[in-house]
DNA sequence: CAAGGGATTTATAACGTTTCAATACCCGCA
DNA sequence: TGCGGGTATTGAAACGTTATAAATCCCTTG
């Protein structure tokens, strides 16, 4: 082996090898080597297994860019990040669990701002048109998501974190919120409370009619009285939302049990009661759901459900990649199920 | 000008135009199209009008494989993850302000993996060799942290979140956390606080650091004693920190100030306080840093010093845009100082 | 009027990959 | 010997862009 004079070529060592390193080295022509690389059964055994050694030895990867320019194919994936404010882990655990299952894939993820205000077709159009990604995962999915509508009629591959109520299927990964709310009714009721509150994330959102029907059925069910706080939404200032707690709370007949979607509801409901004098597990009682182990070092302990965050990531992520594979969108859905209420 | 029926190329409507379509409509060459778009001076002010406005009217958005392989620029920022668990929005808040900066730029954030465990080189060298990005951001920066010191040797553009102990200089933006754990020992002081006690991050974190000087300077200055407690760190299981926190509350003098680096840790202080028997505001105070507006609805309330994650993701974003563009580092250093404890 | 020269524009060659169409090779068989 | 026919390999073109070097034009000047 020792130093190639004999190659003499401007690709020098040092330099990122290219096919043509690795053609130079093993004496194929650059589309042999390319499609041994690929592994296409028309090229030799021993040429395909000459050529892994040398790609291997040379320490040869693919450009993306020229793969990119040549194929059409990225190798990108784009999230959809609201850029709201969020208090607890939700973008960290999903985003941790998508790179988890896109590691050792070749595909990376590009994360692009979906301002909650804005048009949020927008950032959708763009990759689109500009061929930016091969495919696409998002959150806060709306009953008739125009983003959902337009991938859908794009034919582009995506996932939504959440379900719609289009009658075409697509690709989707849920929890199941109808069943939380369903179970954290049960369980206050089980507590002996009969006058139940829920502060509902936007009325868009398809997770917040499954959170009403559980919410509002079960209440029923048990034939006890419930109320759905009004004027303000999981995504409204804790401020507000305080305000409209502590409010109802000095009503007449104040609520004896909360279903909390998320954390901070559940801390802002903690501080409702102990702002207008009440405690918490004799005259009210919480079932929130939990997305991060925070609630462990929560005092009052609060019962919580879990949602594992990371599992929906690494989920999303996966489906996307089947569907990109190919895959018809009809059996791409999860929903994930709350565990027994602790 | 109707349908240019005589263009007869494959290139047709409803394609996505490229530099040949924009010279096409216009009857420039193509290298004509490209020097005009790119702000060239050698072409004619009538002519880059020309192209520029029929650029627009095409919708004409350079492609950005093409233009990578050309050029070698990627278009490209990657953001070092780390994949730890992390319960409040650090992750959600900094990623939004780097978006934000980055926002009309042509840029995109690629999120990569940073595995804590793993050899943190690992993923720059991926980057660095198969030239996956322009520039490289991350977090949880060491003393000499070696990240640091191999992208310096590249000469690759980066700013790092976190100070380093290197002599070169380097583009980096932190937030004092020497301040703000001398502020918060001052605070307690203030009230009456004569035993302290700190909850330290990683050993291995320059702003651990500069936390535990701030903390034992300032504790030895107002004549107090204090101690940093031993055998866990911010990122051990809470139920760890819980664990040595109420330890330490049953020992003979327990701790009557806490310094809390995180919302956490304040909460898990909140419930060893609580599951010992300890009133907050009676038989100790807590001071801690906040990234969210979640504290406000913590009850008891306790004393915040508010660290805008947002505004540092945006600096880092934009510092590295400026590095990439040719600044020298010495001048892109920001240190965020905390506000007054409120 | 020819030559010089500044101002514009352009043809062309890359960047590294995949793929189409064509070539070279080898074997068996007429 | 020559030829069909599979197998294995290859040359060349193309993706859309930028940069180098060369060409064109027009105007000034000796």
């Amino acid at each position: 082996m020792g130093n190639d004079l004999d190659a003499g070529t401007p690709t020098d060592m040092g330099e990122r090898p290219t096919l043509r390193t690795v053609a130079q080295a093993t004496g194929f022509a650059v589309a042999t080597v390319s499609r041994a690389l690929a592994g296409d059964p028309r090229i030799a055994e021993a040429t395909r297994a000459k050529v892994a050694e040398a790609a291997k030895r040379l320490g040869y990867v693919p450009d993306r860019a020229a793969r990119r320019l040549r194929t059409g194919r990225t190798q990108v994936i784009s999230l959809l990040l609201n850029t709201e404010h969020e208090f607890l882990g939700f973008t960290h655990e999903v985003l941790s669990g998508i790179t988890e299952a896109l590691a050792g894939t070749g595909y990376a993820v590009t994360v692009v701002p979906d301002s909650p205000g804005e048009d949020r077709l927008a950032p959708v159009r763009t990759i689109l048109r500009n061929n930016l990604a091969d495919g696409m995962l998002f959150t806060r999915t709306e009953a008739f998501d125009p983003r959902v509508r337009l991938l859908m009629e794009a034919d582009f591959p995506f996932v939504s974190h959440g379900r719609t109520e289009f009658t075409t299927p697509h690709p989707w990964v849920d929890f199941d919120n109808e069943a939380f709310a369903r179970a954290a009714v049960e369980r206050l009721v089980a507590k002996g409370r009969s006058r139940l509150s829920l502060v509902l994330p936007g009325e868009q959102f398809t997770f917040t009619q499954h959170l009403r029907y559980g919410f509002v059925s079960a209440a029923r069910a048990a034939g006890i009285e419930y109320e759905i706080v009004a004027g303000v939404t999981l995504d409204s200032p804790t401020r507000e939302i305080a305000e409209a707690l502590t409010q109802a709370r000095r009503g007449p007949t104040p609520p004896d049990g909360y279903v909390c979607v998320g954390e901070v509801t559940a801390m802002v409901t903690l501080a409702a009661l102990a702002d207008t004098g009440a405690v918490h597990g004799v005259d009210a009682d919480i079932v929130a759901k939990r997305a991060s182990p925070i609630f462990d070092n929560i005092r009052p302990r609060i019962d919580t459900v879990f949602e594992d965050l990371r599992a929906t990531g690494r989920t999303i992520a996966g489906m996307l990649l089947r569907r990109m594979a190919g895959e018809p969108p009809e059996g791409l859905n999860m929903l994930f199920h709350p565990d027994p209420p602790r």
